[in-house]
DNA sequence: AGCACGCCGACT
DNA sequence: GTCGGCGTGCTC
């Protein structure tokens, strides 16, 4: 008489099964994979997945427990998730258990049985209408008669409470046999509604060339939708789903994590009469579960969310859009660090259904995809309303002074714009007052005491900041080194070029937009709202502004500072410096106001730069992958990065040593096709207190990359120098740090 | 990761 | 005398 084992996968770092028997009393038919257990697990009750359930276990009898409860009658996630959590765990080399956790809404993590939240709703029934002759002489049973009778699918207390109507006016109408209360989920529709509140726009040639092409198609494509700014993307996203609609299937939408404007959603929600879900940060757990539930079992026609909501399960998957797909928001940077475009292709292949990736800045990754016929390249050149794409040029600042980060020139077009009733954009990459306090007399120069940085300059209040550890502390007053009062910021963020652009335009509104500036609640869109006024006006602002907004009636953008993507250590510097011009660069102009671009730079003939300006990102990224290729970095080739870090640097040295040692030893038994870069100190050794290094593997091939880790992370995790460093292993990673 | 067990310093 | 520091080991 054989046993049933159930293999369960934990919310745990331990990247392995563990072994239970089935619960008493309950029939192994219930147990299938992919339904949650409640287990002992040590001397706590944790919620687990069953992975498999076999007959035997290489634990001896009397080591196994049983596990307490099962909580689902179905498996929680559909086969396609259930199998994208799968491949994610191993291709990320993470715990499945982990991986399934990240992947559920917290309550049912924790447990709760999936079901949505019942709302009961008021509906009329049969034969109620309000000129019946038992209410002729109840106003307030006459009034909820009539509402009710325009809202066929129910209404909720809280909606009647909005006419008014008080729970024992509905009561009433209960015993006369007219309404009738029905439990429902608070995403459920019954009858279909029609699909389009509002009518599509008429698309371009370009864009129904896209269309057409991606309606074409059936099954598993991705495309690549590579648009200028103001191209009308979402336009074709907007087609595309509603061609997804009509044939009974749901949308998934992934947006990054700024990109989670009203103005976004709105356009959604305006456009479709179908129920829409936004999973936003916004949400309580319940809400979050009920939206998660409803898309599950079909309730719901689109979702739209960040990063993590590319494991929301869908009934009926038809398509999937990963707008901006180059955003790096996409990269989780801890725990498990997936990342949700990569995983939405794989997940489109899994479900069989389409993807399109839309960028007009596309990452050089997807660009090599798409010239290797990997991915369908679909363009859009042409901007709506026959605007002209801007001019950009750059402004050579050697040797001109510069005040608040700006020189003459800038100044002067700056207020050659403003004078003729526009807006002006200025775009500095770094906030604060300034990145350095510097002693005048002997050169100090205020650091951090717990990262290898430098202490950034704050103003009103006055104080000094860590951008890497977020410590502050109040201005010195005196030069610790040579006691000297002559102690100066040096250098611009944007606090300085908003206080210096006052100075120099006082009858113009300043509006600054950073962490800063924005950081209470609703912050940004109260100072937005004085430009979307559309008089004359300066923005001043960090990276936040090159997403998501569009302001008509900018008609200049001055990038204060190019030459920071220039000198990078990240091989990938060039192309962020290339997507963050270009992406500030379409904030600006319209159809009748075209735009123009000037950035200051002190190397105006760096080829990267005159690239950009004279002929835009598709230039240089064409230029920047063939300096990829002969570099043979990625997209060439691939990479795993280890980190470690911790209080005693040995302790890192000794970790990342032993793990070099082991890879070495791996490989010798086979082809040395992974080649290891390192142990090296990050670029920033210190960082809050604790030093750290790192670990490159890099591969032309994935397969034997992948085949190496998966023997190398075993002996990590028993290795004893592990146990005391803080280590994670980082697939594809986006930056070195 | 938790959580316990276990063996050495400053405290009511 | 105890409370508590975090090293080490285990979780089916």
């Amino acid at each position: 008489m054989s046993e049933v084992i159930l293999q369960v996968a934990l919310p745990s770092p331990l990247r392995r099964l563990f072994d239970y028997r089935a619960p008493r009393g309950i029939a192994s038919e219930g147990l299938r994979p992919g339904v949650r257990v409640r287990v002992p697990f040590g001397r706590r009750q944790l919620v687990g997945f069953v992975a498999a359930i076999t007959d035997q276990s290489t634990i001896p009898r009397d080591k196994l427990k049983a596990a307490s409860e099962v909580l689902d009658i179905e498996p929680i996630l559909p086969d396609t998730l259930w199998q994208l959590c799968r491949w994610t765990a191993n291709y990320y080399q993470h715990s499945l258990g982990d991986t399934l956790s990240c992947a559920l809404p917290t309550l049912l993590r924790q447990g709760e049985p999936a079901l949505a939240r019942q709302q009961l709703l008021w509906q009329l029934l049969p034969g109620a209408y309000p000129e019946h002759p038992a209410i002729s002489r109840a106003p307030r049973q006459k009034q909820a008669v009539q509402i009710l009778g325009q809202h066929p699918h129910g209404l909720s207390h809280a909606l009647l409470g909005q006419w008014g109507l008080q729970r024992d006016t509905l009561d009433t109408l209960e015993k006369k046999g007219l309404v009738q209360q029905i439990r429902q989920s608070p995403h459920h529709s019954n009858e279909p509604l029609p699909l389009l509140r509002e009518a599509p726009l008429t698309a371009n040639a370009e864009q129904q060339a896209a269309l057409d092409a991606i309606i074409a198609s059936k099954g598993f494509t991705c495309w690549l939708l590579e648009g200028v700014t103001g191209s009308g993307k979402t336009e074709v996203y907007l087609q595309a789903i509603e061609h997804c609609l009509r044939h009974g299937k749901q949308a998934l939408v992934l947006i990054p994590e700024i990109g989670l404007t009203p103005q976004t959603l709105e356009r959604f929600r305006q456009r479709f009469s179908v129920p829409v879900v936004i999973l936003h940060s916004g949400l309580n757990d319940r809400e979050r579960m009920d939206a998660w539930l409803a898309a599950r079992n079909g309730e719901v026609g689109i979702v739209i969310g960040t990063r993590s909501a590319v494991f929301t399960p869908l009934a009926n998957p038809g398509l999937v859009i990963i707008d901006e797909e180059h955003d790096l928001s996409y990269k989780q940077q801890d725990g498990l660090r997936y990342n949700a475009r990569d995983l939405a292709v794989y997940r489109a292949r899994l479900d069989n259904c389409g993807i399109i990736l839309g960028s007009a800045t596309p990452a050089l990754e997807s660009l090599h995809n798409a010239d290797t016929g990997r991915y369908q390249h679909l363009r859009l050149q042409q901007r709506a309303g026959d605007a002209q794409p801007p001019q950009m040029h750059c402004l050579d600042i050697r040797s001109r002074p510069l005040q608040g980060g700006l020189s003459q020139p800038m100044l002067q077009a700056i207020g050659e714009h403003l004078g003729k009733g526009n807006q002006v954009l200025v775009f500095l990459n770094r906030r604060g007052f300034a990145p350095t306090l510097m002693c005048h007399d002997c050169g100090w120069i205020a650091e951090c005491s717990r990262c290898d940085a430098r202490m950034t300059v704050h103003q009103s209040p006055t104080y000094l900041q860590c951008h890497h550890c977020d410590s502050q502390r109040p201005l010195d007053r005196h030069c610790p080194k040579c006691n000297s009062e002559d102690l100066r910021p040096v250098g611009a963020g944007t606090e300085r070029s908003e206080e210096h652009l006052k100075q120099c335009f006082p009858h113009t509104p300043v509006v600054r937009i950073d962490r800063d500036s924005t950081s209470r609640k609703q912050a940004m869109q109260q100072l937005l709202k004085q430009v979307h006024a559309g008089g004359p006006c300066l923005l001043v602002g960090t990276q936040m502004l090159a997403k998501g907004h569009h302001f008509p009636n900018v008609t200049l953008v001055a990038i204060l500072d190019a030459d920071g993507g220039l000198f990078s250590a990240d091989f990938r510097g060039p192309e962020r410096m290339a997507q963050l011009i270009t992406q500030v660069a379409g904030r600006a102009g319209r159809a009748d106001k075209p735009g123009q671009v000037l950035i200051q730079t002190h190397m105006a003939d760096h080829p990267l730069l005159l690239d950009l300006t004279e002929q835009g990102y598709a230039a240089i990224a064409h230029s920047e992958l063939a300096a990829r290729r002969s570099a043979n970095l990625p997209p060439f080739s691939f990479m795993a990065l280890l980190r470690a870090e911790s209080t005693a640097p040995e302790q890192v040295n000794s970790f990342l040593e032993q793990a070099s040692v082991s890879a070495e030893n791996l490989q010798a038994s086979q082809q040395l096709s992974v080649e290891l870069l390192g142990p090296v100190p990050s670029p920033m050794e210190r960082r809050a207190g604790r030093y750290r290094a790192q670990l490159l593997l890099q591969a032309n091939q994935r397969a034997p990359l992948h085949n190496l880790l998966h023997q190398l992370l075993p002996l990590l995790e028993q290795a004893p120098q592990g146990r005391k460093v803080r280590w994670s292993l980082d697939i594809d990673p986006l930056d070195m740090f």
